[in-house]
RNA sequence: GGGCUCGUAGUCUAGUGGUUAUGAUACCGCCCUUACAAGGCGGUGGUCACCGGUUCAAAUCCGGUCGGGCCCA
């Protein structure tokens, strides 16, 4: 009977799931005991796509082999279900706009759209045979974390590690709210460099620029000090075209000498170099663009216009006004916000702020106490700690979000924060009464700010190990799985609330997963119309086929979806269940030993050669090496073991007329006891066949291979010389296979009689087994150096 | 521009100083009554990106060049 693929996988799935074979029952007493991992919780507003289906197995691998090991493993789950991705989930879902929409009625749709998507979410994963604890997952917005995320903010309050302040903001027009560095990426744009002449003393002085609608927004200009063209200039004062008002000539090593003219004009805000030059030189400010991305009257000839229209009306004045010597197409990059590609403008407004760079050291040292895998990975969040220019801004203008849990008071003007007693709040729709400690009146405003998802995110050994009353004891957690993306991101804001609020590393180690590419190499996205399902994978191929792809990369490579790799998969999992089938017959009546007792030498071969590989396995499993873990499985399990040793019993037990019921028996009980290893260090990169070869052929007492104990090198039997007698015996069969091949002779056809050259002492030790097993009818040996076969 | 990373048969990959460079996949032969043709046995296929250096010996170590990728500017 052939094997059901998708039959078997929903059979055992809905095994692990009703008994609930993850969640372990020893409890998590004995930190030693415990292993517990952060997980990366997937956005509800995206669907399941390759780079989950890579790396999730990844984390899936490492669980399931510690409970082997006998951990009482701590694999949360949880969705990410926080802020702007939800809220423009829910607006395209339900056709809403959240600006139009009462706060507390769009967050409850937020809510419910969040729950919905994530039933179906859920399901992808269960498909892939992660073994999470699915049944309570947390969420990143929820009354919990918003709980968690609130007390740690006031914690931060406490410390004196947050801070509010008038601060340059990086605003996108699009999603109208505040962003942070963060959030930026660079999109190259092709542009006009307008050269524009500043009139002042002699000639003045001829800038480029490519903001020349921010010309209102001018507080100096800036060149090289080493510009031997300009150094006679700085200190100087020239006049601003168009409006009039007279800025400084300042010095700094920032600008580029060989860019345009070699003169930059500095705005309030143009681009973070602008903030840079603001700040260090102390320039005044001058904001002409609004929030929503419109001039305001302070531009003059250009108030009420958008930023396009605006830069199209300024240069025709400068061009009037005869200022304007060359304008020129460039491509130049820009910081545009990450979701949207929008390019950024800046402003300025009160910012909740994390105090970060004056810490830049310790977390660094913190982020060093972990051990990252690969250890190259590190490199990227010293790099990123190192080029911080900002404290880490975490308010944003929008709606869904954990609101920061403040009021301010309108008599005194004191920040007022909310008790522990009052948390979770939300002040934006709060009625009840909270009065100033200060002056004692409740005539307060809310902070209508909500904290950019970060804030809580950063979170996420509190969030999983809070609600199961974990914390702190599984905590700093053993490992975190993420991908390099977001290491700047997640993995940087996490080791920062750890250091702030325990002084200690989030995790022991933090695992850090490649990216997946289509078969050519390319990114894969919607634009390149390369994208490929996992679903459509599992379908194909079954789930521990698709688990069997991503084991072949180490952590931190790179992987290509590539169709020959799903293929060996599947053939994997269809040759363990064809040779189970094998193994059932061949070992009908005999019982699965807890310990291999042997004396026939081709079974001490064998057992030594496992023993071999599970010393092996387990190293390489350990270091998280789980790549050449299964490639070290494979060639035993398929070579070794299949091509060979089942070969062998299959030959002996079949076709040997004189052996006795002891050898029967002892080669049914090591046939299963070997298969039971190789199905035990399979099973978690194979959660679905090991399972169903275990229970088909009732190999262990317990409900689930995944409940099994991990191979131990068996003691009783590790003869060195059998090992080597036994891989010589590999190489006679191997010669008298090719010699069958080469006279066109089926593996199983009989040849009346054949000569072997070699050690004639050994292989006089395996006479019996080389004629059953090859159908041999009269044998016999030439002591050679060289190994041949001849016929007669 | 800076940092990291990778260049090994058509494709993918193992291999951190030592016989004739590993394996998969694809392709070509041969082999199906007795677990599996999604299998078995065998075979074709490589200037180990390029240049130079160290060494008795380099895919491997060092320097440089070229090319891909990622991250940060």
């Amino acid at each position: 009977m052939d094997l059901d693929i998708p039959a078997m996988e929903a059979r055992w799935k809905k095994l692990w799931f009703e008994e609930s074979i993850y969640v372990t029952d020893v409890g998590y007493s004995d930190r030693e005991k415990c292993f517990s991992i952060d997980t990366p919780p997937p956005t509800i507003s995206g669907k399941m796509h390759m780079g989950h289906a890579f790396s999730y197995p990844h984390q899936d691998f490492i669980a399931r082999y510690k409970r082997l090991r006998g951990y009482s493993v701590f694999y949360p789950w949880g969705f990410d279900d926080n802020g702007l991705p939800t809220e423009r989930y829910t607006e395209k879902s339900l056709g809403i706009k959240g600006e139009r929409t009462d706060l507390g009625e769009f967050i409850r749709l937020c809510m419910q759209e969040s729950a919905k998507a994530e039933d179906d979410l859920k399901r992808n994963w269960m498909d892939l045979g992660i073994s999470a604890d699915f049944s309570h997952p947390y969420r990143t917005f929820s009354d919990e974390s918003m709980k968690i995320s609130q007390s740690m903010f006031l914690d931060l309050v406490e410390k004196g590690r947050v801070y509010r302040e008038e601060g340059p903001t990086i605003r996108c027009p699009t999603c109208r709210t505040a962003i942070s560095q963060i959030d930026l990426k660079d999109i190259n744009q092709s542009s006009e460099f307008v050269y524009v002449r500043f009139t002042g003393q002699d000639e003045g002085v001829l800038i480029a620029t490519t903001r020349p609608e921010l010309m209102g927004a001018c507080v100096a200009v800036a060149v090289n000090p080493s510009d031997e063209r300009y150094s006679s200039l700085i200190g100087k004062k020239v006049t601003v075209p168009v409006y009039g008002y007279s800025v400084d000539i300042i010095a700094d090593d920032l600008v580029a000498m060989d860019k345009g003219t070699g003169a930059e004009m500095v705005c309030t805000f143009g681009d973070q170099n602008d903030i840079y030059l603001w700040r260090k030189h102390g320039l005044s400010t001058r904001i002409i663009l609004d929030d929503f991305g419109k001039f305001k009257d302070e531009a003059g000839i250009i108030k009420g216009m958008t930023v396009r229209e605006g830069r199209k009306r300024i240069i025709e004045e400068l061009e009037h006004l005869k200022v304007v010597e060359k304008i020129e197409r460039v491509k130049h990059s820009v910081n545009a916000h990450e979701r949207c590609d929008t390019p950024v403008e800046f402003g300025i407004s009160k910012q909740w702020y994390v105090k970060v760079l004056d810490i830049r050291e310790d977390l660094k040292a913190s982020a060093h106490s972990a051990q990252w895998i690969p250890i190259h990975m590190r490199v990227r969040i010293d790099n990123w700690i190192d080029g911080l220019k900002w404290d880490w801004g975490i308010s944003r203008q929008r709606f869904l979000g954990v609101p920061f849990p403040v009021w301010y008071c309108r008599k005194c003007g004191e920040t007022v924060y909310a008790t522990k007693e009052l948390i979770p709040v939300d002040p934006r729709t709060y009625s009840g009464k909270v009065a100033c400690p200060k002056c004692g009146s409740s005539d307060l405003d809310p902070e209508t700010d909500v904290m950019d998802t970060w804030a809580t995110s950063s979170l996420s050994p509190r969030l999983a190990l809070i609600p199961e009353g974990l914390f702190p004891s599984l905590y700093p957690m053993d490992v975190r799985f993420q991908g390099h993306d977001i290491i700047s991101t997640w993995a940087f804001t996490t080791i920062v609330r750890s250091f702030i609020h325990d002084g200690i590393s989030p995790w022991k180690s933090i695992l850090i997963s490649g990216n997946v590419y289509d078969p050519q190499g390319q990114k894969m996205s919607k634009s390149r119309g390369n994208i490929i399902e996992p679903a459509d994978l599992v379908n194909e191929y079954g789930a521990d086929a698709v688990r069997y792809w991503a084991s072949t990369a180490l952590p931190g490579e790179d992987i290509k979806v590539r169709e020959q790799d799903f293929v060996r998969g599947k053939r994997t999992v269809i040759k363990i269940f064809n040779a189970s089938k094998l193994v059932a017959m061949l070992s009908e009546g005999s019982a699965t030993p807890a310990v291999p007792e042997a004396k026939h030498p081709i079974n001490t071969g064998i057992i030594s050669g496992l023993n071999d590989l599970v010393v092996k396995v387990t190293d390489l499993m350990d270091s998280y090496q789980f790549s050449r873990a299964r490639s070290e499985i494979d060639n035993f399990f398929w070579n070794i073991y299949c091509d060979n040793y089942l070969e062998i019993a299959k030959g002996i037990l079949n076709r040997s007329q004189d052996i006795g019921n002891d050898t029967r028996e002892e080669f049914g009980r090591i046939l299963r006891y070997v298969l039971l290893q190789i199905m035990k260090m399979y099973a978690p990169i194979m959660p679905f066949i090991t399972e169903e070869v275990y229970h088909s052929l009732n190999l262990g007492p317990e409900k689930s291979v995944h409940l099994e104990k991990w191979p131990l090198p068996s003691g009783n039997v590790s003869e060195k010389s059998g090992a080597a007698e036994f891989g010589y015996l590999l190489q006679v069969l191997s010669a008298v296979r090719s010699f069958k091949t080469s006279k066109k002779l089926s593996m199983v056809s009989h040849i009346d009689s054949l000569t072997i050259f070699g050690d004639k002492t050994i292989l006089e030790r395996y006479r019996e087994e080389v004629m059953a097993v090859m159908n041999i009818g009269s044998l016999s040996f030439q002591q050679s150096q060289e190994l041949q076969v001849r016929e007669g």
